[in-house]
DNA sequence: TCTACTTATCGTGATATGACGAAATCACGA
DNA sequence: TCGTGATTTCGTCATATCACGATAAGTAGA
C-alpha cells in the first residue's frame, strides 16, 4: 500500500527561496517518457523538427507497430510530441514547447535540492 | 564520435546541427533514478544541502531502512547524491556536480530533437 | 572480545512496464 | 456502401521494478 501523496503543490510561493519545490505531475511524466530506451531511440528519429507516422517509426525504431503507437501515445501524453492528422496517417513530431517547459521545472526542482 | 561524455560541453552547436545526440548512460540513470515518485520524495529531504543518514530518510521518506538504502545507493549510481560516511552512519546528500552534467546533457539531447 | 547500532545485502511477493499479435476503429477513395 | 490502408485498443506474456522483512556486514565503544 503506497501512500501516494503525489500532490503538484501549484501554490509554491518559492521565488528562487529555501522553498522545496515539488515536481510537477507533468515533469514527472516527463522524466519517466524519456527513462526508457526505446522512447529515447524514438525521440532521436524526430531531429531536426522531422515529423513521422506511427508505421515510420516503428520502422526506423525496430520494433512492432503496435508498440509504436502505444509508446507514441505516451510521448504525447508526456508533452514530449505533438502529433496531428494528415489523411490516413497521424504524423508525430517534437514537442519543443512541452520539453522545455518540462526542462524548466526540472531546473527549478534540481535548483531546490543543491 | 564520443559516446560518453564525463564532461558535457555546455556549448553544444545547438540547432541546425545535423548530428542527433544521444543520451549519455549517465544521463539515462539520472532519469530513471528521477522518475519515482519515491525518489522524488527522498530528493526533496535534501533540500538545502541537508545530509541525512539513511535510517533519517527512511522515517521522513516513509519507507523502510532497506528500502531506502537501496534507492539511495541508486541514486548515489546516478549521480545525484553522494554519500561519506561519518562514524557508524552514513550520510547522504544532493550531487550538484552529477545533476547539472546530466541536466546539461539531457539540455543538448532535447536541442537536438527540436 | 562482546554488544549495540547502522547500513548493506538477500530472498520474496506484489505491482508496473515493455512488447507482441490479433482485433477493432478510423479515414479516404472507388 | 464497401474495401483498403493506418492507427488504436485489447489480451497476454515476459521481464523489471518496488517494497518489505530477515539476515549479514561494518563501526565504535565497554
Amino acid at each position: 500500500m503506497a501512500t501516494q501523496q503525489a500532490t503538484p503543490a501549484v501554490d509554491t510561493p518559492s521565488c528562487g527561496a529555501a522553498e522545496p519545490v515539488e515536481l510537477a505531475a507533468a515533469t514527472h511524466d516527463f522524466l519517466k517518457a524519456l527513462a526508457s530506451p526505446t522512447r529515447q531511440r524514438i525521440m532521436l528519429l524526430f531531429a531536426r523538427g522531422a515529423e513521422l507516422s506511427v508505421n515510420e517509426v516503428a520502422e526506423q525504431a525496430g520494433i512492432g507497430q503496435s508498440t509504436a503507437s502505444q509508446q507514441l501515445d505516451l510521448l504525447r501524453r508526456a508533452r514530449v510530441v505533438t502529433s496531428r492528422r494528415e489523411g490516413k496517417a497521424v504524423l508525430y513530431r517534437a514537442d519543443k514547447e512541452g520539453s522545455a517547459a518540462a526542462l524548466a521545472d526540472l531546473q527549478a526542482y534540481l535548483r531546490s535540492c543543491c
